[in-house]
DNA sequence: ATCGTTATCGAACGATCGATCAAGTGAGGC
DNA sequence: GCCTCACTTGATCGATCGTTCGATAACGAT
């Protein structure tokens, strides 16, 4: 395990190993976003890569090992990356507008990765399911604590904090349903769209003839 | 379950033949509300019920049936109900309020059938999923006219609407997802709050020391 | 060439799935 | 009385599920 010295040698085969095992994870994601947890048989992803289904069996214990390997290398670092967020900038807005950036881009990522965390929660057994609602509960916490901020600040438009957490969350996670990466807008300009209606919403309250955002 | 005694010669049996059916319809809401449709078995509903798997088959050919006839009374009725609200006000702004209270309302009514027909529509079969977007489509398509008269109208903050809408359905179909109905607060006051929410987001652009929406 | 490890496979396991079947129940109409 | 018919059941079907097993195939190290 910890591998005393020698050797930087090619260890084993980590080129292939590492192929393997990512082609069996990148179907898994394919398929999983397309017919959900419990609609993708272990033989579907099996078939889909064209090996057999015993093989997979070699690289995960199980069907849910599968899927907490997904969880593993996707959103399980959403929070933390949210959290960081928090000391850069002293500005309680900017340092929102920041948070939810980072929010888009790093689920944006893994958009099907954390699209499948948000709609098949359910279909797994507890225990898989723990690890997922910790991290929505610790996002949950880190948008309180930057609404609690603003609030004190004199920002919000109303004083219920995880109301209003819960319809920003709402937008963020939305996105992941219906954005299309290889549609014709670039994600940034998107991004941008979605920070303006969650902090002033669709009415436009001063109505100014010109807009800072560029109409159709 | 032990039959309850034919009270008074109801006439016919409508009584029990509905009460038959509704009972299947409504344990199966709930656990395909906990479970998923595919985490949900006929086994599963038939036990929860106390009835025989057959006997289940007596009211529905299939399980998909039993999906469609959930769907059927409670999401079907909805663009009808949204289309309904255009006559209710000439001006564009006062109008899209009522939407959004009538689109709150009316699925919140059906808060466990609606979020079954958003989180898994991935599951059932291409047939059983068609019906299920083409009413998303066309909620999508009412909320894309009334944004377009508010944009006429100057409201809008954005020209893109179809993001606009985008956003707005995440707020309200995510409220399907975390609203408790038997939590402290009447659905009213929180229906309000989203709203707001979407009218104007979450910053107060003219920061008034004293607010319209109540503080904590 | 041989060995050990890793990677892969076909076959099969028991369980459960959605669905079907033939038979039994009981109340109402004749 | 008995006939009908909606209702209900237990047994069972073939298919598919997740998983396991024993046996190879491939390959680096010796």
């Amino acid at each position: 395990m910890a591998k005393p010295r020698a050797a930087e040698k090619a260890p084993a085969q980590p080129q292939d190993e590492l192929s393997r095992k990512e082609e069996l994870i990148q179907t898994a994601v394919q398929l999983f976003s397309e017919h959900g947890f419990k609609g993708t048989s272990i033989r579907d992803i099996a078939r889909s890569l064209g090996i057999s289904v015993s093989n997979m069996y070699h690289y995960f214990e199980t069907k849910e090992d599968l899927w907490l390997a997904i969880q593993e290398y996707s959103v399980r670092w959403l929070p933390g990356r949210l959290e960081a967020v928090w000391t850069q900038s002293a500005d309680p807005l900017e340092r929102f507008r920041l948070l939810l950036k980072e929010h888009l881009e790093s689920s944006g990522i893994y958009q099907k990765e954390s699209r499948i965390f948000m709609m098949d929660q359910d279909q797994v057994s507890k225990k898989g399911n723990v690890r997922n609602k910790q991290i929505q509960t610790r996002v949950l916490e880190i948008y309180l604590k930057h609404l609690d901020a603003l609030q004190q600040a004199g920002y919000l438009a109303t004083g219920r904090t995880k109301i209003l957490a819960f319809n920003i969350l709402g937008v963020v996670n939305w996105y992941l349903r219906w954005y299309k990466a290889d549609g014709p807008l670039p994600a940034s300009e998107v991004f941008d769209e979605i920070i303006e209606f969650i902090l002033y919403g669709a009415i436009n309250k001063s109505r100014p003839a010109t807009s800072k955002r560029k109409p159709a």
